[in-house]
DNA sequence: AATAAATCAGATAAAAAAGTCCTTGACATT
DNA sequence: AATGTCAAGGACTTTTTTATCTGATTTATT
């Protein structure tokens, strides 16, 4: 089906966005990041594994080790996650799939998309994680159960 | 990586397209399709197969067989094939992958993407295939090798 | 030093998407 | 009636994405 991200990309930024929520000092590990964002434990650990090489995250090993943003929120946007998970290439390809469409040579189904594309991409550079951190904590959205897991964070669950 | 359309729609988009720059009565087989289109032969077939059962063309078997639109291309949207080929539940599901994200309790990040996806949704639904067919012969893309394969459509190459 | 909790790394497996092959039946032309 | 050209349809293969497993390494705690 398709549509913008892949999955990696969706946990990645589900996960980075749970991180921004708590303070900067504080690790998190896999387990409690799987289990409270119901994401395979061993997939998440090369997502964020990349997130890591790619300087968004920071990681610790031993007991009491786990990830942590390397920098302030605000400077994280959506679209360094997309970057270093899915790369850029939607903001090259034709929509239609047209190989021979260039941004210097589109083809006219290209433009109707082009507005949307660079909506796209404004919006993903502009949204930072902190941002949409505190949006997340507006009351109306407390009680999804996905937002919860990722405003309250005690003890750990389990996954596999 | 992703991106609104699957494969195989795109391929679909751009077979409707080449059907519509004709003329309703003439009949176009997989071959000249795939050749003009470098599209994967066999693979082509299923997708012209799919588009025939949903009512999108007609197809007629032996020589002079091939396939053409089933109604005025004025009347053929681009929604009508995505919904044909992908589905439409990119209009439901949260861009991010939240499980948990209706319509009615949308999460944060979701509303940021609402407006566009209305965008992309009311350009699906707007952009009918006569008026690409037209854009497509405005002379500044003619030169587009793609775009020329439609337009000019003489004799068939092969393909496997 | 031993233990346990964590990431790191590489191999493998399962599922989905993309692509291929082959046989059948329709049907114009000869 | 025979032939060749076409789509229909099903089974299969390949590739990519998603997910799992296993073992090693690092490190805080006891």
């Amino acid at each position: 089906m398709s549509l913008i991200f892949s999955r990696e990309c969706e946990y990645a930024i589900q996960s980075v966005l749970y991180l921004a929520l708590k303070r900067r000092d504080e690790r998190t590990s896999i387990r409690e990041l799987a289990g409270r964002l119901s994401i395979p434990y061993h997939f998440l650990g090369k997502i964020l594994q990349r997130l890591t090489r790619k300087g968004l995250l920071v990681s610790h090993k031993g007991p009491l080790g786990g990830f942590a943003l390397s920098m302030p929120p605000e400077e994280i946007t959506l679209f360094h996650i997309v970057e270093a998970i899915d790369g850029t290439a939607f903001t090259r390809l034709c929509v239609l799939g047209f190989s021979e469409c260039t941004p210097e040579r589109p083809c006219s189904v290209h433009e109707y998309w082009s507005t949307l594309r660079d909506n796209i991409y404004h919006m993903l550079i502009r949204k930072n994680i902190a941002d949409m951190g505190r949006d997340m904590r507006k009351p109306e959205y407390q009680r999804l159960p996905a937002v919860k897991a990722i405003l309250s964070h005690p003890s750990p669950t389990r996954t596999t």
